[in-house]
RNA sequence: GCCCCCGUAGCUCAGUUGGAUAGAGCAUCGGUUUCCUAAACCGAGGGCCGCAGGUUCGAUUCCUGCCGGGGGUACCA
């Protein structure tokens, strides 16, 4: 997938090299494919510290083939790989112990990675590998009637953020919004609401005041177990059809889809398609009776389940005893319909780990039905549906549950980040022009960014400290480093232009931030590999502080060495870097979701 | 019991399909501003990479076991 024109040269030249240099060896060996370019470009890696070289190849693998020392095959190899390279190539091949380190001539690495940066604008590290595909992104998934809580964010945010990566990657991306409008839970809300629900206005916090009284209904429930039975009455009605418990749900809808409608604005996040699990209810029967046709399902304990292979893995329940259906029964139905409708290169949910067996459940059905019926290979799914998982977020070392009340409230959570920031604005930049609307890009990217600090998987602590911090790794950080980018833009006030002297910039900081330049696009391939836009965020930290390093770094008499200077070249050329840096980092802050700053 | 995720500096975490001296931020201490935005930069201290085996030329990374934390384990979603 690379399209790094240095790697792909090396890699040719050092194959070349290694069948020239032990013409026996190679002959002789049974492993002919770990000599190919192929292999050779695929096992690249980056040196552990930028001044060895560009990239690197170690060559132990070969010791044993070869029967020679790895120093010895590397030097051997890096002379006639740089031989066949010639005299006025770009990059040139160095032997370390078992390294092959390459190094790629700085001055022209800068005018190709400035030369496209400058003319590709925000285009730069744009693909075109997802051409005729489609990807699906199902991510939020909040429930109705039940508040905004910050567990919500991270599926949200992550979900949003791959969006706009795989549509980089030239996918055509349908970001999916299945919202949780259907289920027991629902008939829990409405025994609430038939029992306490007159004094509820909902005029006003109408999703706040909706939670107490789930929150009540649970309490309620322990001293009185009728209540969930009734729940699940209540429920059936509403499946049944009965007017009255149907009209209710209608009403809690339209409630919380407004809430909803109204956070995600404030955090900027976009959608395809806002749907919920009540739209698959007619595709439940027909995929039921495909199930039972292929001979999958049985009765157990009075209910009607799918029995899978896997010993670890319970059966998966399409019918409850009452006859009424469940998440799965709806996501399965979901799942083979939009398999039909859209024949997607992947279907992603970005849900929490916690569903992971649910989700194993899902699509272990999906490929026993595609066994059982014989679907031809090409029109399986198997394998394109993926749960992309996260850890949970705890609040105090706790989980937090709707359930019991323990929520923060992420509308809470941005508030204060905001607050905060215009807190800071007034300190450091009071005759900002935009005070109001600047203070909420800041505080929305605290919030945003912090989701991406840490890995996937992990489980995170939700932390006001944290989230509310705009120093050091965080994305105000990258916002102001953004922001001083356009503010020195405004300084210069010349044109930007390609057509500069790429040898002119010579010291280390300066070449370090064209080398975080030219990795751009395979950072993007990257998050879009491990589905995780942490990768973009850590890059962008690296990227940034090469940046800071370079603005205030320092001459041999201590002084600060001025971007823009008397010296009209030497500054031309800077300023297509700073230019380039600024391009990249609003780039790379989009991807994740957030605003960049001109000013701040 | 079984299954999944996590365990790295005081704290929060990085560490690319195994690679060359394990890195950041926060916190602590000490520096940098006659100001191209100090929300920044420089420096210092701080590590049996949970423990024990195994595979390998090489393991923080892969495998097995154990310990610790979190989650899941059919009529919730």
């Amino acid at each position: 997938m690379s399209k790094d024109q240095f790697k792909q040269l090396f890699a040719d030249k050092a194959a070349q090299a290694f069948k020239a240099t032990f013409p026996e060896a190679y002959a002789a060996t049974g492993e002919k494919e770990v000599f190919d370019a192929r292999f050779i470009l695929e096992h690249l890696e980056k040196p552990k510290d930028p001044s060895m070289g560009r990239f690197a190849f170690p060559v132990f693998r070969y010791a044993k083939l070869l029967s020679a020392k790895p120093p010895d095959i590397a030097a051997g190899v890096v002379e006639e790989t740089n031989r066949l390279l010639g005299d006025d190539a770009d990059c040139t091949a160095a032997a370390v112990s078992g390294f092959i380190n390459v190094s790629v001539d700085p001055s022209e690495l800068a005018s190709l990675t400035l030369g496209n940066v400058l003319s590709r604008e925000s285009h730069y590290g744009d693909s075109d590998f997802g051409q005729n595909r489609k990807y699906l992104i199902e991510y939020c998934s909040a429930n109705i009637a039940k508040p905004y809580g910050v567990g919500h964010l991270r599926s949200t945010i992550i979900g949003n953020s791959l969006r706009r990566v795989y549509k980089k990657l030239g996918f055509e991306v349908i970001g999916i919004n299945y919202l949780g409008d259907w289920g027991t839970q629902f008939g829990k809300m409405i025994v609430a609401y038939r029992m306490w629900g007159e004094k509820v206005n909902l005029e006003k916090d109408a999703v706040k005041q909706l939670l107490e009284l789930y929150v009540r209904f649970h309490d309620e429930a322990k001293k009185d177990p009728t209540l969930d039975e009734e729940a699940r009455q209540a429920f059936k009605q509403l499946e049944d059809g009965e007017s009255e418990a149907v009209q209710l749900w209608e009403r809690l809808k339209t409630i919380s889809l407004a809430e909803l409608d109204r956070i995600h604005n404030m955090l900027g996040v976009e959608f395809d398609i806002i749907t919920g699990e009540s739209s698959v209810n007619d595709k439940m029967e027909p995929l039921v009776e495909r199930l039972q046709k292929a001979g999958l399902t049985e009765i157990s304990r009075g209910a009607l389940v799918v029995p899978l292979d896997d010993p670890n893995l319970p059966p998966c329940m399409l019918k409850k005893g009452d006859g009424a259906t469940l998440y799965a029964t709806r996501d399965l139905a979901g799942l083979v319909y939009r398999w039909q409708t859209y024949h997607f290169y992947e279907s992603l949910y970005v849900v929490g780990t916690a569903q992971s067996d649910y989700f194993k459940q899902i699509f272990k059905v999906v490929s026993m039905l595609e066994e059982a019926e014989n679907v031809p290979e090409t029109d399986r799914m198997t394998g394109r549906a993926k749960h992309i998982d996260f850890g949970w977020v705890l609040f105090e070392g706790e989980t937090m549950a709707m359930r019991t009340g323990k929520v923060i409230f992420l509308e809470d959570v941005i508030d204060r980040a905001v607050a905060l920031a215009r807190e800071k604005i007034l300190e450091k930049n009071p005759s900002l022009d935009a005070i109001d609307a600047t203070a909420h890009k800041i505080g929305v990217g605290a919030v945003i960014f912090s989701q991406f600090s840490v890995r996937r998987h992990k489980a995170v602590n939700f932390d006001w400290d944290e989230v509310l911090s705009f120093e050091g790794e965080t994305g105000p950080y990258l916002q102001y480093t953004h922001a001083r980018l356009c503010s020195l833009l405004r300084h210069y006030g010349q044109d930007i232009t390609s057509k500069i002297d790429a040898a002119l910039l010579d010291n280390v900081e300066e070449r370090r931030v064209v080398e975080l330049l030219a990795d751009f696009p395979e950072i993007i391939e990257d998050a879009a590999r491990t589905y995780d836009p942490h990768v973009i965020a850590a890059y962008l930290l690296r990227l940034a502080a090469a940046l800071n390093k370079f603005y205030q770094r320092k001459d041999e008499k201590g002084r600060i060495d001025k971007i823009i200077s008397d010296n009209q070249a030497l500054s031309a050329v800077r300023m297509a870097l700073v230019k380039s840096v600024q391009t990249v980092l609003c780039e790379g802050l989009y991807l994740l979701g957030m605003e960049a700053p001109e000013e701040m």
